[in-house]
DNA sequence: GTCCAGTTGCGACTGAGTCTCAGTATCTTG
DNA sequence: CAAGATACTGAGACTCAGTCGCAACTGGAC
């Protein structure tokens, strides 16, 4: 989760206009618990009236993409979807109940990575690990029905 | 890479009928070293002449991929592919020069996954691993030059 | 206040993937 | 081997995410 506050700052400090449409996006991907599509945001903009076009979404999330505000993710289904996260590089865990997003660090997956481009003879540049299962809630939730 | 005498043998086993679609698909997955999409199945189709429609592609990789033959990957270009491989559990190492993909073995990653699900209480029931770079030939290939 | 590049919203467009449906082919059973 | 049940197929219409082009607008530097 991230404030809205960072989100703005970041598009200042990355050298983007802060914009109207811009702030109304930082505080709806602002808060956000869980991993969103751009759909998501679309919705929600239009529910508060923001006045949002879907091309402005689009073009919003790529830039803080690019800034490393919001990062893509691709769930199981196919999906493309996004989650807010702090900058450093870690890998997202994500729950398939209720899609609430968490990241953990590194924990010597550099090494596995190494290692498979050893075994492989290929040169890593970059990996992306995901993982999916039930976060302590919704698994507190199942146990106690 | 697989041959299409696998593929129709797990197609086979795997409950589904041995159609002429599905015995001309198997031969255009097998054989492949890379990832390939939707539409590079679709175009090679067209190209031999073998009149398989849209659907019937996409339905027969979808029956490939509950088999295990292939795998949906998804590029770092937001891209949806497949690369036919053997069913044991692996990750993925996809050239992003040539598109060639490789699969790697384990390599202490379950241990990772563990302790990732340890540090954010989730329980993880799958994960995935893709790593992208440069295969030993595109890595030789762009020293000598 | 003025100006201009960066940005916006709109609507048309594209391309992947799905759905429907009538016709066809496969496998099973006798 | 014939016949029937039904899984499968191709065509094309459809949906939906994401992109593009463009005229209008606006943030912020001066």
């Amino acid at each position: 989760m991230v404030n809205a506050r960072d989100v703005i700052g970041a598009l200042e400090h990355g050298g983007y206009r802060l914009t109207a449409p811009r702030r109304a996006l930082a505080s709806l991907v602002a808060g956000r618990e869980g991993h969103f599509t751009a759909d998501d945001l679309l919705d929600a903009a239009r529910r508060r009236h923001l006045g949002l076009g879907r091309a402005t979404i689009f073009r919003a999330l790529d830039a803080l993409a690019e800034l490393g505000i919001v990062e893509r993710i691709d769930l199981p289904s196919g999906e493309h979807a996004f989650v807010a996260c702090e900058a450093a590089h870690h890998h997202h865990v994500v729950c398939s109940s209720c899609g609430r997003a968490t990241w953990a660090s590194d924990h010597g997956l550099e090494r596995v990575a190494a290692e498979i481009g050893r075994e492989t003879g290929y040169r890593i540049d970059t990996h992306r690990l995901e993982l999916f299962g039930l976060c302590a809630e919704c698994l507190a939730a199942k146990a106690s029905t």
